[in-house]
RNA sequence: GGCCGGUUCGUCUAUCGGUUAGGACAGCCCCCUUUCACGGGGCAAAGACGGGUUCGAUUCCCGUACCGGCUACCA
């Protein structure tokens, strides 16, 4: 029996996505487009405490950015709906009943402040955090330590009360990870997780279950630190009776921080000057802004590129993958065990082979909105586009454009004329007053035409013409950086061109 | 502490028992370029450690070390 492939991608709207949440959804996404199955996201707003205003409009922002448009959501709809667990909640209080009168789960009325004592109480230096488990359930107040009558009452007293996994004793619970095979669990180790909150809110582990359940999916995927509620997860299905509906798991490796060990975390990005968000990300709460991959410069075909060669590869020496590319290359069983360090140099390489193979038509609508915000005004779209399959290959950023290009459109303020002045004479500045009038009175505009009588008048100066290419191209440009200065000129026009001669003469003959 | 997972150049990785252990990023050098890049060529750089199994282990097994994850009425 083959099912259809469903996957889902459920994110909390707690903050904003990062890399490893964008990995996570491409993966889902790639698996289930390769085997022409559905891509789900569902958002699991059960937290009310971390729940961040705007958080769920950005997931979905970021997706439409990355090309990744989801089959079902909450903004798609989709046969399962309500997408959102907050919307879902009368069922969870059902199943988690169930399991009570099942025998698989239990009330239990502890207090926070009864929690902590716990710990405190049982904390060793063997047992630095003492879990509510077996050990320790039939000291705490829940319906397996009262009586009946003692819970009737609580209940009836309105008493807030969650309810928790009974874990067995001493069980083994094991499943086939996609990317790690075999693994094998003891349900001792295990504590009674909680699965009804006292506000009526399941967690993530009822959930994920339930949810996983209702919307037929089929593979699920999620991040390795997941891996040891897996137990939870495993009996939760057997429990409800859904064992045989079970999807398949796949808990993916995590993306750790450059430098030292660890996660990577947003802190890490601030820390080390590289956006760990992919798009700009404002916390409402604290107002703590974060830097996205899209704001500073990147393409969603790099960024896409870039994190799925994390932690996974074709097996051959190609790095390059478009969207539709990775849907044909892509297999679970390439994905690695272990965590991949972020490197930020590589994803600048990514984002620049990703540039240079975009056409400038392709290009063009990002780069003018750049040169907008720089209050430059492009008129006319097909000189922009020249410019952009001129100057492309020298950005690795979007945002280089910018310094790249902006001096075909506006004058530049500032001339490096200190690099011109050591040696800077007579000779020389007699030399671009005439430049400027041979090019006045040019009839052809062109590169070549321009380097040849360029050429020519260094010659019949008897000036070498190497030695007046850098003077040149400050008068055009500002700086020691850009294009051929010929292809400059020629682009420039004529007008701008012998402007710029002129006025750096001038600043030259006042300095 | 316990449980689970992981371990090849600085980083991302290839290798499905036999290779001069390959590629890419970063680094360094050279060429191209009278700018900055692109491009081309080159250098340097790795199997955590100890036991097995085997004619032969980076590869399979065990142990050790190290790293990571989890250990919340967060996900």
């Amino acid at each position: 029996m083959n099912k259809k492939v469903r996957v889902r991608f459920a994110p909390s709207p707690t903050g904003g996505l990062h890399v490893g949440g964008v990995r996570t959804v491409l993966f889902n996404y790639l698996f289930a487009k390769q085997h022409g199955g559905d891509f789900i996201v569902r958002i699991e707003d059960t937290d009310q405490t971390r729940f961040v205003e705007g958080a769920e409009e950005y997931i979905f922002n970021t997706l439409r950015w990355c090309g990744l448009e989801p089959d079902e959501s909450p903004l798609h709809g989709g046969p399962y709906a309500p997408y959102r667990q907050s919307e879902r909640k009368a069922s969870y209080a059902q199943f988690a009943e169930q399991l009570v009168a099942s025998g698989h789960a239990y009330y239990a009325f502890d207090t926070p402040q009864q929690l902590e004592q716990m710990r405190i109480d049982f904390k060793t230096a063997e047992n630095p955090s003492p879990q509510y488990n077996h050990h320790i359930r039939l000291q705490m107040r829940n319906s397996l330590s009262l009586s009946a009558d003692e819970v009737a009452a609580l209940k009836n007293a309105n008493t807030p009360f969650v309810i928790r996994i009974k874990m067995p004793v001493n069980e083994s619970v094991s499943f086939t990870d996609m990317i790690r095979g075999e693994v094998v669990f003891n349900t001792s180790q295990v504590d009674d997780k909680v699965l009804l909150k006292a506000d009526g809110m399941p967690t993530y582990h009822l959930a994920v279950v339930v949810d996983d359940y209702a919307m037929k999916i089929s593979h699920a995927f999620r991040g390795e630190e997941w891996l040891p509620s897996a137990p939870v997860h495993i009996l939760l299905w057997k429990y409800l009776g859904w064992e045989n509906e079970m999807p398949q798991w796949a808990h993916l490796p995590l993306i750790l921080k450059p430098d030292g060990n660890g996660k990577l975390s947003k802190r890490d990005g601030d820390r080390l000057g590289f956006p760990v968000f992919a798009m700009d990300w404002t916390d409402a709460k604290t107002g703590e802004k974060s830097l996205g991959f899209k704001e500073r410069g990147f393409l969603p075909e790099a960024f896409i590129n870039l994190l799925a060669l994390l932690g996974w590869n074709d097996g051959t020496d190609r790095e390059i993958f478009s969207l539709s590319e990775l849907i044909a290359a892509f297999s679970m069983d390439r994905v690695h065990k272990g965590g991949a360090k972020f490197d930020f140099e590589k994803a600048k390489w990514y984002n620049q082979e990703w540039i240079k193979r975009s056409t400038a038509a392709s290009l063009l609508h990002p780069v003018k909105a750049l040169l907008n915000e720089q209050l430059i005004v492009v008129e006319d779209n097909s000189v922009l586009e020249k410019v952009i399959d001129l100057v492309k290959e020298r950005c690795t950023l979007l945002s280089d454009f910018v310094a790249q290009s902006s001096f075909f459109f506006v004058a530049p303020v500032e001339f490096d004329t200190a690099s011109i002045k050591p040696k800077w004479n007579d000779a020389k500045n007699l030399f671009f007053i005439e430049l400027a009038n041979v090019f006045e009175s040019s009839i052809v505009w062109q590169t070549t035409d321009l380097e040849t009588s360029f050429k020519e008048l260094a010659a019949a100066h008897q000036l070498k013409p190497g030695e007046l290419m850098l003077p040149l191209r400050i008068m055009l440009v500002g700086g020691k950086f850009g294009p051929g200065v010929f292809d400059i000129a020629a682009i420039m026009g004529k007008k701008a061109t012998t402007e710029r001669i002129r006025k750096v003469l001038s600043i030259l003959e006042h300095e």
